[in-house]
DNA sequence: GCCAACGTTGGC
DNA sequence: GCCAACGTTGGC
């Protein structure tokens, strides 16, 4: 198992989930994750202490698409409860394994840096997220670059 | 609301 | 295992 933290990018679209909700909550689960590469990227990778830039998607002129804030991962990676319970609607009648991990809130960046931002600062445009559609809600990114878009604002 | 991208499903 | 149809995501 690595030693080292990893760093991530997890998607939420604002009117759904958004980081100023996850202020409110302090520590909330991160469940209803359907697609596999996204799971395998949760299990096999995320671990606590891991950190995750908070993206916003499906943004509005006015809130525009990209990273509001920044979470931390504070559980093991664990069986998605929400895909077992018939009457929640993420739940999967074929029954695979989705897992799910605890987040917590760490701060919100005083500025966002939209995907406009991304896509036009040579380090950051090499995210995943900026690739034209990507469509994975949880993802890999480097130190480097979660540091840029921390940092983006503060050059 | 449109539509391109892309994951998933299912017929063969 | 191929691939067309279908459904969903997500930027615009």
């Amino acid at each position: 198992m690595s030693t080292t933290k990893n760093y991530w990018l997890i998607k939420s679209e604002a009117t759904c989930y958004s980081i100023d909700d996850l202020a409110r909550d302090k520590v909330a689960p991160w469940t209803g994750i359907r697609n596999f590469q996204a799971r395998n990227y949760i299990r096999d990778g995320m671990r606590p202490g891991d950190r995750a830039l908070f993206y916003h998607s499906s943004g509005t002129p006015t809130a525009p698409s990209g990273v509001y804030g920044i979470a931390e991962v504070v559980s093991e990676p664990y069986l998605d409860p929400t895909a077992l319970d018939v009457r929640d609607e993420h739940y999967d009648p074929k029954g695979a394994d989705w897992v799910a991990v605890d987040m917590k809130f760490v701060s919100k960046l005083d500025r966002p840096v939209t995907l406009a931002d991304i896509k036009k600062d040579p380090l950051l445009r090499k995210m995943l997220v900026a690739k034209q559609g990507q469509r994975l809600s949880v993802m890999p990114v480097t130190k480097e670059e979660f540091e840029g878009v921390v940092g983006r604002w503060e050059k």
